[in-house]
DNA sequence: CGACTCCTTGAGCAGCTTCAATCGATGTGG
DNA sequence: CCACATCGATTGAAGCTGCTCAAGGAGTCG
């Protein structure tokens, strides 16, 4: 399924060992719910998340929204196509982000590892999207939902006791419409999972994930 | 909407002007019905359409299937990740197509117009995939196929006195598996068009799109 | 001509959406 | 500190879109 857009954030990889040339780009903040571009504006930097998360969305003229991606640790963002942003940016939580100059990734001569990194962060981003493509048309609302929890729980999840926990930064709508339902869709999901023992809630935004094989077996 | 992966095809530009280095290479046919590559298959080289379309799908195990794309003249195809094929791969009409090596793509050094072409490729993919979304994930059903038909009539269309015409070599089922419905929904919303002369039909696979601005209010 | 495949059409149903009301958490002002 | 307003999440009821199942039509190839 797709999340995120991933460089590779093995510890140790290029990616996130800032040592060289743009490397050394000093990582900036993103306040919660401010925005690092818009839809048509011109690229000029493509940007890695290092903490927080960012939301990637477009818009149909009538406000129907699709949420493109969210953007965890590790993943790139920003990817041009005819030197433009096709999609908007916020950050859901506070988030700090590097960024690399465009031509890093457009002209391999100046630092050839940091063009290589980027290269295969689109390339992925490519596959990703793929999968992405299954889910939104071809998976019912509960695979659609187990597969978004099961993949954030084996990115992003901590160890709690034997279970796994994750936080949700985003809101059940932004879910709603990375998935392609309703946000009442969505909260019905969650309830069921919940009272078949496989979820539990700690508030809105935690999830404990109580039995990762039955969540799989809903992929 | 998302239906194929251009380098670039107006004349005159590189992509389509073979004339150094890989450029040289031979185009080669593939023929109806017969697979060009597989998920999971190593990646060796990129391929780029010159006549034809192939069709590019993944399928879950239990026999559920996603058309990710059609592959038009001038698209390219076969983009890696982890050095892997994620798609099956096949021709829907006798196609040729010129292939690339897949260092072309990763070490510039070769042949930097390529490469510069190649990346152009992939990450106009990235933006035309991120249309796509928008359209398996928040339209309906006669808005996918009238998106669908636009798009085509737009990029492959051939005028026809007042009208533009337009060939589908792929099944209703592809066009279903492509756009996230069943075959009876797109026949269906077929003859729903042709029932409110926004187009004709002449035999299954040529559409005349006789209302174009209609068909656009539709998408 | 007959068999096969694909397309079309129909009827009934299921899953998801829509519309609406309530709940719960958070924040603000008195 | 509490009442109240606000916003998101949840739950319920009803309806609609698109799916499933089924049959018949059209084109193709032996």
């Amino acid at each position: 399924m797709y999340v995120t857009m991933k460089i590779d954030a093995d510890p140790g990889t290029y990616a996130l060992t800032p040592s060289l040339g743009e490397r050394q780009a000093v990582p900036f903040t993103l306040k919660e719910h401010s925005c690092l571009y818009f839809e048509g504006d011109e690229v000029t930097r493509l940007y890695q998340v290092i903490t927080g998360v960012v939301r990637l969305t477009r818009l149909l003229p009538d406000g129907r929204r699709q949420v493109i991606a969210f953007g965890y640790p590790g993943d790139v963002i920003g990817f041009p196509a005819d030197g433009r942003h096709h999609t908007d940016c916020d950050a859901l939580v506070d988030t700090t982000l590097r960024s690399f100059k465009r031509s890093a990734l457009e002209h391999g001569d100046e630092d050839p590892d940091l063009h290589d990194a980027l290269l295969r962060a689109a390339l992925r981003e490519i596959s990703a999207m793929q999968d992405h493509f299954m889910m939104l048309g071809r998976k019912s609302a509960s695979e659609k939902v187990a597969s978004f929890l099961a993949v954030i729980t084996e990115r992003h999840g901590r160890d709690l006791g034997a279970y796994r926990q994750i936080t949700l930064p985003m809101a059940r709508s932004d879910i709603a419409d990375f998935l392609g339902l309703t946000t009442e869709t969505v909260s019905r999901t969650f309830t069921l999972l919940r009272k078949s023992g496989v979820i539990a809630l700690d508030g809105v935004h935690t999830v404990i994930v109580l039995d990762a094989d039955a969540l799989h077996a809903m992929t």
